[in-house]
DNA sequence: CGCTGATGTCATCATGGGCTGTTACGTTAG
DNA sequence: CTAACGTAACAGCCCATGATGACATCAGCG
């Protein structure tokens, strides 16, 4: 289980990063602006998504566009789905205690 | 996006009896054998994730089984299985910058 | 039935790491 | 050169984690 990304997705304004990232790529000031944080703060977050690899970034001119990698995303996905699937498989076993 | 149920797993202990707990029932002793933390760390982490009802208990006599209920992070798969989607198929779009 | 040991939960507290804000610096357009 | 955009480094604050101790519950036994 891929706990780097899961803890990165787990805070609500990288969540919120990330869910606009998914729409459309974006410069640092549109996130500045949807999220209404400050621009550093962002910044701090876009590195440590950007660490994980979980964005790109894509400088034009003075700005720097972030895309979302659906990666490791979708990994994680595929990931949480088969423990569900386990867990509905064998939901009747059952270790015995003493 | 379930915030709560991401929070709970990005935690390495809570992530491994989850993980444990995928695979067949348990009750504390178990888990506490399995992972070598405490006992009243381990009581902790499944009274938030039987909070968040990822959980299910059942008390046998002395021993309290605990089991891991999909639902949560089937639908937590889903939704990251649509972002993942839905940033592959709009990786194009791109918003102008001022 | 009363006692004892084991299992599990709850309440409380100290520590560490992450989040946020401030400041400083590099870079690019005009 | 100036202003705007973005990054990096640093410090403070807060919350989560983990540990300790006390308490409730249940099986086993005399």
């Amino acid at each position: 289980m891929d706990l780097e990304t899961l803890k990165l997705l787990a805070d609500p304004l990288r969540a919120q990063i990330v869910a606009l990232l998914a729409r459309e790529s974006l410069c640092v000031c549109h996130i500045v602006e949807e999220t209404g944080a400050q621009q550093t703060n962002i910044s701090n977050h876009l590195r440590a998504l950007r660490r994980a690899g979980l964005v790109d970034t894509e400088p034009s001119g003075r700005y720097v566009y972030y895309r979302l990698r659906p990666h490791a995303i979708e990994a994680l996905a595929a990931q949480l789905g088969e423990l569900a699937s386990t867990a509905a498989r064998s939901s009747d076993q059952k270790r015995p205690c003493p």
